[in-house]
DNA sequence: GATCATAGTCGTCTCCCTGACGATAAACAC
DNA sequence: GTGTTTATCGTCAGGGAGACGACTATGATC
C-alpha cells in the first residue's frame, strides 16, 4: 500500500506549546494562561495554539510568543540583533500520547523560550488571563496544569537548567546590559542554589568571549557600582559551569 | 472561534523517522533505505513511517526499529533487561517545514537509536534495500539523502556526539560484555578522534558505576587479553568525558 | 623458540580549574 | 561617621586531565 494513500494514515492536529521562562524576583517563573473552555476549563495551561497551513513549526512558536508576550524571538544560531530585546526560542520536544487531548488526536511540538524579566503579560487569544508563576509552585502537586503540560514544563525547566551549564544561554534571561551579579542571580534562580560571588566572577570574566564590557557601571542592585557587560559571541562554555552537586 | 472547530486547523500527517547509529569497523554508520517510489525515488533515506491511530510516538518509533532491524528498544529510564540486546531509543527533534514533503503536509518526529554492531539489515516495508552507511559519506555533498533527512541525520549525529560526553550512552554501541578498548574505539569512531588509551582507561575505570567487571577476559582484539565489563548503573558521567578540542 | 607487533594496564608529573575563603573597594542608609 | 551591601581581587589546597614512560600478556613471524 502506498504510504501516501490518504486512507493509509490518520489525520493529526498539530499544535505548538510554549514554555516561556524568565527570572522574577529571584525565582524561575513561567508563563501560564487560564483555559476558557473545555477540557480543563478554568485550569492553568501553557500558552500555545495550532500550527497553521503553510506555517513552519518554529514560525508558529514565534507567532504564539509574540501574541502572548510581545517578545520577538531570534534563532539560536544568529546573534540577536539587540541582545536582550528578543527571547531565545528553541524546540523542546514533541508530545503525542494518543489520549493527551480527550477530544482528538493532537501532537504538540513544545518550544522553550527564555526571556528577560517582563512587565505583566498580555492575556491573548483563548485565555481568560495570564500570569507568571514560579515553576516551583507549578511542579508541586497542588494544582497541576492542564493536559500533560506539567510534564512539558518539567522537561523545559530541566532543559534550561542543564543548558546554562555549558552555554551562554543564561544571558537570555538578562537585559541587554547586565552585571556579573545579575547574571549570577540568574544562575542561582534557575538552579535554586547559592553560588560563591567571587568564584562566579572569576569564572565568567575569565571565559573568553562570554562577556564583553559595555563600558558603564550601575548601582541598581545597591552596594558598590558594578561593571556592565553584554553577552559576548561565545555560545559554548568550555569548560562548563558545573552545577553544584546538591 | 473555538480551537477545536475542525475547520480551524489543517490536518497533518505525522511520521517517525529513525536515525539508527552503530559503529562498524571503526566508523560511525547509520541505517538508510532506498526509496521505492516518488518523490525522491531511488534515493537513500532514513527509515520511517506513519504514526498509527492510537499509537504513541515512541511506540511508533520502536515499531519501526523492530521492522527495520529486529532490535527491541528499551526506554532511556529503565535499565536494559539484557544490556546490549536492545537499542537505546530517544526522541530527537521534530521537522515540519511546510514543503519538506512535496505532496502533503507531513510532520516528522525524528528519533535517535543507538545500537551495537549488527548483521546486515533487513530490508523492510517500502524500501527496495537497506544498508549501513558511514555518516561521513552521507554528510558530504555527494549524494544527499531524500527530503530533509540529511539535516535530521546531522542533528542525530551531533546529539550522539555530545551525549556520550556526559552520559554512559556509549555503552549502547557495545555488545553486552565489552572491553575498555572496545569502548574507547566507540568514542573514537563517534568523535572521529584518537584518544590516549591510558588516560581513557583511567577515566572509565575510575568513574564509579560506569563499568562493572564481568569476570572474564577476551583476546578478540589481539594483543594482551583484556578484562570484560558490563555497563554499570550510572547514566550520568560527572565530571564528563570531554571531547578533545579539534 | 626468539623476536616482533599489538593491546592492555599501572604510574608519574605537571598544569589548570575549582572550591573555600580572606581582604579591599565603593556605593547607600542612618 | 558607621554600618550594610555588593563588587572585585587574591591566595591556597585539592582534583582531574593531558602527556607520556614502563611493564605485561597474547598472537604472528622468522
Amino acid at each position: 500500500m502506498s504510504p501516501y494513500d490518504p486512507s493509509a494514515f490518520p489525520p493529526f492536529a498539530v499544535t505548538v506549546d510554549l514554555v516561556v521562562l524568565t527570572v522574577r524576583s529571584h525565582a524561575l517563573c513561567t508563563l501560564i494562561v487560564r483555559r476558557g473552555e473545555q477540557p480543563y476549563q478554568g485550569r492553568w495551561a501553557l500558552p500555545g495554539g495550532f500550527v497553521r497551513e503553510g506555517e513552519d513549526l518554529g514560525a508558529a512558536a514565534a507567532r504564539e510568543l509574540v501574541e502572548e508576550t510581545g517578545l520577538r524571538a531570534h534563532d539560536p544560531g544568529d546573534p540577536p540583533p539587540l541582545p536582550g530585546n528578543g527571547a531565545h526560542l528553541e524546540q523542546l520536544a514533541t508530545y503525542g500520547a494518543p489520549a493527551r487531548d480527550p477530544r482528538m488526536r493532537v501532537v504538540s511540538v513544545a518550544h522553550l523560550a527564555l526571556a528577560p524579566d517582563l512587565p505583566a503579560p498580555r492575556a491573548g487569544g483563548d485565555a481568560n488571563s495570564a500570569r507568571w508563576a514560579p515553576v516551583e509552585e507549578l511542579l508541586g502537586e497542588a494544582e497541576p496544569l492542564a493536559f500533560d503540560h506539567g510534564q512539558i514544563l518539567a522537561d523545559g525547566v530541566e532543559r534550561a537548567r542543564s543548558k546554562i551549564e555549558y552555554s551562554s544561554l543564561a544571558t537570555a534571561f538578562c537585559p541587554p546590559e547586565f552585571t556579573v551579579g545579575e547574571l549570577r542571580r540568574v544562575y542561582e534562580a534557575v538552579w535554586g542554589v547559592a553560588l560563591d560571588p567571587r568564584n562566579f566572577h572569576r569564572k565568567v570574566t575569565g571565559t573568553p568571549g562570554f562577556l564583553v564590557p559595555a563600558g558603564g557601571t550601575t548601582t541598581r542592585q545597591g552596594g558598590r557600582p558594578a561593571q556592565l557587560f553584554r553577552a559576548g559571541g561565545a555560545t559554548l562554555l568550555n569548560p562548563p559551569m558545573l552545577r553544584p552537586e546538591v
